[in-house]
DNA sequence: GGCCGCGACCCACTTTCAAT
DNA sequence: ATTGAAAGTGGGTCGCGGCC
C-alpha cells in the first residue's frame, strides 16, 4: 500500500547514515556513493538528482494538455498492454474517468481533483472495486505523463488506499433459509441448488457433471470438467486450476433429493447430465435465473440480493462451521495454490469426509427441529414458509443398488462429448490431462 | 549487493446484467 | 434465447523496500 516510487528511495544504513538509491532509465538500481547524517539532506539530494534525471530539466509549466487527449493517445498506443488489458482499460475510461476528467488540462488536476472525482464516482453508486480499477488506471496514465512525457511533475493520484479493491461481503443464506430456497425454486432446480451449495461447485462444474461423477455410496462428486461458455455456444474444459480437479463429499442428508433428480430429470446412462434441459441439453448461465424464478425465490426467503455464486460462499461457510481448517476448506473450494494441491490432497479428502459428516449432523438437526414444529403446528402456512424440507427420509432411501464400477463408468464418461452434442474442444488437453489428471491449461481460444 | 516478503500491477477467466 | 458489456475473481509476475 506504499505508493510506488518512481525515481529513487532513501534508506537509513546500520550505522545510522541514510543512502540514496535510484533508478536509471534503463531500469538499474545505482546506490549514490555518498551517505548523509540527516534524512532531510538525503531526500534534497534526491530530489536534486531526480531533477536532473529529467531531460536536460525541461519542466512544463503546468500543462496546457487536457487529461482526455493524454489519456486517449496513452491507450491507443501503449505496446506494453496485453490486448485484454487494453479494452479493459479503454472500457474503465470511457465509463468511469473520461465523463468528469477528460477535459481538464493535466497541470490542474490536482490531488483535491482526484479526490473529488473518486468521492462523486462512489457516491454514485459506482462500486468501490471499479472505482480502485479507474483509480489505478489513472495513475498509471498520470504516471506516463509524469516520467516519460514530462507533462505533469507530480502525480495527484496520492490517495492512500484508493486503488486497493476490497470485495464487499457476499450475502450467506442460514440453513433455513438454503431449505426454503430450495423448496420455493421449481422441481427440476431443487437437487441442484443442495448440491451447489453443499459441494460448493461453480456453475460450469455442476451442469458438467454427469451420472458417473456422482457417487452416492461414497457421497462424493468428482469434478474433472466444466462447461465454458464461448462465443458460438458451450465447450468442454478441464477445470480453472489443478486444484479444480477434485473429489468432494456431501451430507448423506441430500441423498433423498439426489436420488429423485436422477430418476426424474437426469439424462439417462453414466455419460448422462445429470442437470440438463429439458431437451437434454446442457444449461447456459444466462438462463439460469428465469428458468429457476431466481429472484421471487430469493426475495420469498428475505435475501433478495443473493447470486447463484453466493451459495458456493454458503456452503463453504456451513463447512467451515464445522470445523474445518482454511486448507482443507480451500481444497473443497478447488482454488488452492497448485503446489499446495498435491500435497494435501490425500489429507484433504479423509478431512472432507469429515466435513460432509459434520454437516450432516447439522442439517438432520435442523430438518428434525422444523419436523417438529410442523407435527406441533396444524398451520400449512408455517410449512410453506420453511419450504418442503423433509422428503422421503426413511432410513432406505440412502440404501443403494449395486456398486458402480467407477473406472468403467468414468472411461465411458469421457466419451460424453460426443454423444451430447457438445464439440470436443480439448483433444489434447483430454489426451494429456485425463490419464493424469491434470497436466496444463487448454489452448487459447481465438 | 543479494535475498526475500509483500503488495501493486497485469491478465485471463467466470458470472451477472441488460439489450436485442 | 442469445449476445456482448460490465462486474467480479483468482493467480502470476515483478518492483519496492527491509534485512542481512
Amino acid at each position: 500500500m506504499t505508493a510506488r516510487r518512481l525515481f529513487g528511495s532513501l534508506r537509513q544504513r546500520e550505522s545510522g547514515r541514510w543512502q540514496i538509491r535510484y533508478r536509471t532509465k534503463d531500469g538499474g538500481r545505482v546506490a549514490w556513493p555518498e551517505t548523509y547524517a540527516r534524512r532531510a539532506d538525503a531526500a534534497r539530494v534526491l530530489a536534486e538528482l531526480e531533477r536532473q534525471a529529467q531531460v536536460g530539466g525541461k519542466w512544463l509549466d503546468g500543462s496546457k494538455v487536457l487529461f482526455g487527449t493524454y489519456a486517449e493517445e496513452w491507450l491507443l498506443d501503449n505496446p506494453r498492454l496485453r490486448p485484454r488489458t487494453a479494452d479493459v482499460y479503454r472500457s474503465l475510461y470511457r465509463r468511469h474517468l473520461a465523463p468528469r476528467l477528460a477535459g481538464v488540462p493535466l497541470g490542474q488536476l490536482d490531488t483535491a481533483v482526484v479526490r473529488q472525482w473518486r468521492s462523486a464516482a462512489l457516491k454514485g453508486g459506482t462500486s468501490s472495486t471499479m472505482v480502485a480499477k479507474a483509480y489505478r488506471l489513472l495513475r498509471a496514465i498520470l504516471n506516463s505523463a509524469m516520467t516519460e512525457d514530462e507533462l505533469i511533475t507530480v502525480n495527484p493520484c496520492r490517495i492512500r488506499g484508493a486503488g486497493e479493491e476490497r470485495s464487499p461481503e457476499r450475502p450467506v443464506l442460514s440453513l433455513e433459509q438454503l431449505e426454503a430456497l430450495a423448496g420455493l425454486v421449481p422441481d427440476r432446480w431443487r437437487a441442484f441448488v443442495l448440491l451447489k451449495t453443499f459441494a460448493s461447485l461453480r456453475w460450469g462444474e455442476i451442469t458438467a457433471l454427469t451420472r458417473a461423477d456422482l457417487d452416492l455410496e461414497q457421497r462424493t462428486v468428482r469434478v474433472r470438467r466444466q462447461f465454458l461458455q464461448v462465443p458460438g455456444g458451450l465447450q468442454v474444459g478441464p477445470p480453472k486450476s489443478r486444484a479444480g480437479l477434485r473429489t468432494v463429499s456431501f451430507p448423506a442428508a441430500i441423498l433423498p433429493e439426489l436420488r429423485r433428480h436422477l430418476d426424474a430429470y437426469s439424462s439417462p446412462g453414466a455419460d448422462g447430465l445429470i442437470f440438463p434441459t429439458e431437451h437434454g441439453q446442457p444449461w447456459r448461465r444466462s438462463n439460469f435465473n428465469t428458468a429457476a424464478r431466481w429472484r421471487e425465490a430469493c426475495a420469498e426467503v428475505g435475501v433478495p440480493q443473493l447470486h447463484l455464486h453466493d451459495l458456493r460462499h454458503t456452503g463453504n461457510t456451513f463447512a467451515a462451521q464445522s470445523g474445518a481448517s482454511l486448507r482443507d476448506l480451500m481444497a473443497r473450494m478447488g482454488h488452492d495454490s497448485p503446489a499446495a494441491a498435491l500435497i494435501y490432497q490425500h489429507s484433504s479428502q479423509v478431512a472432507d469426509r469429515a466435513i460432509a459428516e459434520a454437516l450432516d449432523r447439522r442439517v438432520e438437526t435442523h430438518r428434525r427441529r422444523v419436523q417438529d414444529r410442523s407435527q406441533r403446528s396444524d398451520s400449512p402456512k408455517a410449512d410453506a414458509a420453511l419450504g418442503p424440507v423433509g422428503g422421503p427420509r426413511r432410513r432406505e432411501d440412502t440404501d443403494l443398488g449395486p456398486k458402480k464400477d467407477l473406472e468403467t463408468a468414468l472411461t465411458r464418461a469421457d466419451g460424453l462429448e460426443r454423444t451430447t452434442g457438445i464439440e470436443p474442444a480439448y483433444s489434447a488437453w483430454e489426451a494429456d490431462v485425463l490419464p493424469l489428471n491434470y497436466v496444463r491449461r487448454p489452448p487459447v481460444r481465438a
